[in-house]
RNA sequence: CGCGGGGUAGAGGAGUGGUACCUCGGCGGUCUCAUAAGCCGCAGGUCGUGGGUUCGAUCCCCACCCCCGCAACCA
């Protein structure tokens, strides 16, 4: 069987905040597809990386006393640690203020576009409103004022380079419609559709003036200018690559899966393939939408205050913990709740199914290890019980249900529960010794299966479990080596 | 305005033209291997409103009400 690869991006975050539990969420989310396909044995590439140019984070650092450079810095640093803290498994990290790996496929591409006549210049006309700080557009205004400032803004000429998306429009729709660039999930895509349907297929704006942007990439043979966030922010997904000559692009592009939030759909969907077509490079497959995470069914924002910071999550309640709320909690492609409340009915899934029914089982076993003998366990001989659980489990990773797909493991964990509860497994080795033997290794075989079938989810409890019971996480050496079960700590202790 | 999604037990979610289901929570029972965990059972819903189609609708059709998303550089 030749080796697939799987080449999966996170968005890039943008380099003006601290990182953001939506954020933990998303990464966890692509950790999970990777670390699904690296067990089947795929050849995985997984890439998360910053968005750190722009006028935000001129301004943000500006406030700090520190150049833009010393800020976006210090943040990535954080993004890193996020990144470890949570145990994420990406390949590479880019950044696009990185001038050897991100700065040289910026320059090459823009070059590219000029070639093919896809970069034109042109005056933006706008209304800036002082008190917003920003353009605003012409239907948000009320007799002939702004909604919020009740002022009249200013009108504002701007040259800019544009990008003639126009011309690659009806080409992408196309491409959308027919799912060779699959957006997940499907009312996402119709969204998108739409948008192809209204009018916005005007070409955009790739360049802002240096006086209004300082803090980029310059467009290439026009110092006056700096690139803007699309065509420097999404080259990321191949400059991460080293770029369309490298040895890592020529294995792994195009991506399987772009992993975004809903908020960023449309340029994923719709400026990023039409840049794709224009340099003539093969476009992504797979874009997957996850919703945002509302706090105690209130929108999380620093002015409200509400902001969880996914390192306290950590911090308090450890790193597997979070791992296994935000994904089996938060429905994979829809909005979903933080609370704490919840949090800790959630974790009761781990303390009370998970790790105690790998704690009891191992204890028994453990205690009786004289009558258990050498015993081995054999991926022939799964019951009906784990073979559907294999099944489901894998059509729901595939089709982006993470959390139906944990849902789908712990239904197998009250099949095993029952299983001890129905042959009373620890009256067995008193009363009946070949029934305890058959249905302690029934048993182990299911746990071991969860642990199998946990791994990406949660790594570490998965390795935990393979060690309490003295086999490996590979499938392969199961019936090699026989098991040396030992009763564990408790996993999960109660929180109390 | 438009386009899209949705309104099902206290909460969160499935679901089907014909006994309405799952998880969490609540209540009661039970075992004792285990983290006072597990297992069993109970309570609780006129399936948004009003019409229609049908022998029969939560499910199909129409109208309406409400919520949400997209439309707009909020993770």
């Amino acid at each position: 069987m030749s080796k697939n690869k799987f080449y999966i991006t996170t968005s890039i975050a943008y380099a003006n905040a601290e990182p953001h539990i939506g954020y933990a969420l998303e990464l966890l989310q692509a950790d999970v597809l990777a670390r699904y396909h690296r067990q089947k044995g795929d050849d995985v590439f997984f890439l998360t990386g910053m968005d750190e140019h722009g006028k935000k984070i001129q301004q943000k650092a500006e406030l700090e006393n520190k150049t833009p450079k010393e800020f976006v810095d210090e943040i990535s640093e954080k993004f890193k640690s996020l990144a470890k803290e949570l145990g994420i498994s990406n390949d590479s990290f880019i950044r696009t203020s990185d001038e050897k790996m991100h700065y040289p496929i910026v320059f090459d591409f823009w070059k590219k576009f000029v070639e093919k006549e896809d970069i034109y210049k042109n005056t933006y006309e706008a209304f800036y409103c002082v008190g917003c700080e920003a353009f605003i557009n012409e239907k948000d205004l009320k007799d002939g004022e702004c909604i919020i400032h009740k002022k009249a803004p200013e009108q504002v000429s701007e040259e800019n380079y544009f990008f003639k998306f126009s011309k690659y429009a009806e080409r992408v729709k196309e491409l959308i419609q027919k799912d060779e660039i699959k957006i997940v999930p499907e009312h996402r895509k119709k969204e998108m559709l739409n948008l192809f349907e209204s009018e916005k297929v005007s070409d955009v704006s790739f360049s802002r003036p240096k006086e209004s942007v300082g803090w980029g990439i310059n467009v290439p043979s026009d110092d006056t200018q700096k690139i803007y966030v699309w065509a420097d922010a999404l080259t990321n997904y191949i400059s991460g690559l080293g770029g369309p000559t490298g040895k890592l692009y020529e294995k792994f592009w195009p991506a399987d899966v772009h992993l975004v939030g809903k908020d960023i759909l449309r340029f994923h969907a719709m400026i990023w393939p039409a840049m794709l077509l224009s340099l003539e490079l093969p476009l992504p497959k797979n874009i997957y939408v996850h919703g945002f995470i509302t706090h105690e069914g209130v929108k999380m924002s620093k002015s409200l205050g509400n902001v969880v910071s996914p390192f306290d999550l950590i911090e308090k309640y450890g790193k597997e913990a979070v791992r296994y709320y935000l994904l089996r909690e938060i429905p994979s492609y829809q909005d979903g709740d933080f609370s704490d409340e919840r949090f800790k009915e959630r974790y009761g899934d781990l303390s009370n199914k998970l790790g105690n029914l790998v704690l009891r089982v191992s204890a028994i076993a453990e205690k009786n290890k004289d009558i258990l003998g050498e015993i081995k366990i054999s991926e022939n001989d799964i019951s009906e019980s784990i073979r559907n659980t294999i099944s489901e489990y894998e059509k729901n990773i595939e089709s982006f249900h993470l959390n139906v797909a944990l849902e789908n493991i712990f239904k197998l964990i009250d099949v095993s529960d029952k299983m001890v509860e129905e042959s009373k497994l620890w009256e067995l080795p008193k009363k009946d010794k070949e029934e305890f033997k058959k249905t302690t290794k029934d048993l182990i075989l299911s746990i071991a299966y969860t642990a199998y079938l946990l791994l990406p989810f949660l790594p570490d409890t998965s390795e935990r479990i393979f060690s309490a019971l003295g086999i490996s996480k590979d499938k392969k050496d199961w019936s090699e080596k026989p098991l040396s079960i030992k009763k564990p700590e408790p996993l999960f202790p109660r929180l109390d």
